[in-house]
DNA sequence: TCTGGGGTCCTAGGACCC
DNA sequence: TCTGGGGTCCTAGGACCC
């Protein structure tokens, strides 16, 4: 007998936010939720999670919420209740981490697990057992030989089920199916894929190198070509995440039109987010500013700090004055962030998007 | 019908230097 | 009259994820 093998384990729970939403107010079990924006269906505002019963009526994240509410005008509207969730999140993590596991938090609801086992399946099933038990919530659990494809295993596992994905099935089960089903590949890089006539993750796997590192540049073009073969990293790492920075930004229900109306909505912002800079400690390297004039019309603007300061005057001054080349137009968001400076850290990133 | 808010990372291209 | 080649730093913008 040789050693047991490592394992990527992927959590995720189900319908997390309207799993949280229906734990607190029992009587909405089975009925349509939709979590969302204040949870007023004339703002503007988009659905964050719908319960799997809105969902059958063609209700999803991302979705406006006055059209959520045409579909769907009987549905229960809740607003977003962060805290809550991040609440139910420390508990879903701190069962997760009972196993014994490296646990490596993606998200609210989303978490790697690295294992060493002879039984993935087993330790799969103990950790729905024990999230269920501490948290009253379901999930389920992708298993992978590294990341990409645990992570897409989950999906394949769902609801409550587990799925094992690995080198040996990946062509198998995903072959002959859209590239926009790989993580990190979205509607636009799908669409240039097809452009050039990749249509399926086997076409992508197959695919010259050459020609993606022509289209999408040396280091995601080798990037997608290793997606299609389901490569990618296999460390799970639990050390704590250091944030690159801090922003706020707000959709207006009516639009700005004065400069004074822009200002002020600007120092709010500022206001915010230098309560982050200010826990976070270390100082302010890069001021951003993004804005959307109509939709799809989005600008940004960024300014490197002459040095870095834990000064907030200093940093509304920097804010302000990229405020200074807006143009003279109705504006709809506003955006401000921090960056901070970070640590020399060698270490290498991968270049899966996201908390990896 | 009219698109949130919090993030991360990559790339192109200009400026500048040797 | 024509304009190398390598490198770094910076900003704008794009894409993706939860």
């Amino acid at each position: 007998m040789g050693p047991s093998p490592t394992w990527v384990l992927h959590v995720d729970l189900d319908q997390f936010v309207a799993a949280v939403e229906v734990l607190r107010h029992p009587e909405l079990a089975g009925k349509p939720v939709v979590v969302g924006g204040r949870g007023d269906p004339t703002e503007r505002g988009v659905v964050s999670t719908a319960s799997y019963e809105a969902r059958a009526f063609g209700v999803h994240s991302g979705l406006p919420l006055r059209v959520a509410a045409r579909k769907l005008p009987d549905a229960v509207f809740l607003a977003v209740d962060a805290p809550a969730y991040e609440a139910a999140s420390e508990q879903v993590m701190a069962a997760l981490r009972s196993l014994g596991v490296v646990v490596e938090v993606l998200g609210w609801d989303e978490a790697f697990l690295g294992v060493t086992t002879d039984e993935p399946e087993a330790v799969a099933l103990r950790a729905q057992e024990v999230v269920l038990r501490e948290t009253q919530l379901h999930c389920s659990v992708g298993i992978g030989d590294n990341k990409v494809r645990a992570k897409i295993a989950t999906d394949l596992g769902k609801p409550a089920g587990v799925f094992r994905l690995t080198a040996e099935n990946w062509f198998e089960v995903l072959g002959h199916r859209p590239t926009r089903e790989l993580w990190g590949v979205g509607s636009k890089v799908s669409g240039r894929l097809t452009a050039l006539g990749i249509t399926t993750v086997r076409e992508l796997a197959d695919a010259d190198p050459a020609v993606l590192v022509a289209e999408f540049g040396p280091k995601m073009g080798l990037w997608y070509h290793g997606l299609g073969q389901g490569l990618g990293p296999a460390t799970v790492d639990d050390t704590p995440w250091v944030p690159r920075g801090h922003s706020r930004e707000t959709t207006f229900q009516q639009n700005l039109t004065t400069q004074h109306e822009v200002r002020e909505a600007l120092r709010t912002l500022t206001h915010d987010v230098l309560e982050d800079v200010a826990q976070d400690g270390r100082p302010v390297v890069r001021v951003a500013l993004k804005v959307r004039y109509a939709p799809f019309v989005t600008r940004s603007m960024a300014r490197k700090l002459q040095e870095p300061t834990n000064e907030p005057a200093t940093v509304i001054e920097a804010v302000l004055a990229l405020a200074d080349s807006l143009e003279d137009r109705e504006i709809r968001l506003l955006g401000v962030r921090a960056e901070m400076s970070m640590p020399d850290d060698p270490t290498e990133r991968t270049p899966v998007r996201g908390r990896i």
